[in-house]
DNA sequence: CAGGATCCCCAAAGATACTG
DNA sequence: CAGTATCTTTGGGGATCCTG
């Protein structure tokens, strides 16, 4: 297999100073439901509450909230709550939370086609130890 | 607003199950050091073990061994001993590794490019809380 | 229905010291 | 230099109850 050209993409050193912006932003894009929740709308359609919470699953009501807080502080995330009763509140990508998503996407789509080679080689390595 | 190219990439719904494999890896890969640690081996020059703690900085040892370990379990990183005194350590990437990096470098290099911007927001949505 | 407020806890992170 | 071993700490996250 052929290891595509040389990345050496070089990164400004910021990256990777611990008081850099990026790890804020990286932390929230990165953590677990953070993830699964920009994933999700990246679908396209806007989600409700109850249809995010299903979609994450294993999500508890406290960190979806917490997630989309930060999502939306963030402006990745868009809240538009309906003033009907019972209320309906609808989740989505802004433009930049679609930015992010559209680079976002690859890397997912290559994790859920190598996930299980992976998983079984760590396993295998387990197994020798 | 115009959401850029509908995005519409439908996982198939295992991504988002929690006994999916992906999951697993998913939590490997988007971990705090982990990130780094594959961000810093993509510019392609393998690094010694104290090359890497300088460059993820704030990593504790316990941490990078920890990093370290899993991903080479995945077989995202190679470990490459050579037998002198004092001991010389080299990480570097797999091909598998290489892929994956591909696919992260993109999603880096925006955060990079927009976190001033997003902790800029962030920070004004809490000043008006 | 869509959250907010609280209490609680344990896995995971950090710090420190030691060693092949 | 490149780790392991051990101890301590913390805050992420779960469970539960409540309300606009």
């Amino acid at each position: 297999m052929t290891v595509s050209p040389p990345l050496r993409r070089h990164f400004p050193d910021g990256v990777f100073s611990s008081d850099c912006p990026s790890r804020v932003v990286l932390d929230h894009v990165t953590s677990k439901w953070g993830t699964l929740v920009i994933l999700a709308l990246a679908e396209g359609e806007p989600l409700r509450w109850s249809e995010l919470r299903r979609r994450a699953e294993g999500v508890s009501e406290k960190m979806l909230a917490q997630t989309l807080r930060t999502l939306e502080a963030d402006g990745l995330v868009s809240r538009h709550a309906r003033p009907v009763v019972p209320p309906h509140v609808e989740y989505a990508l802004t433009a930049r939370g679609s930015e992010l998503a559209e680079r976002m996407v690859p890397l997912m789509d290559w994790i859920a086609d190598h996930a299980p080679a992976i998983v079984g080689d760590a396993e295998a390595a387990a197994a020798t130890r």
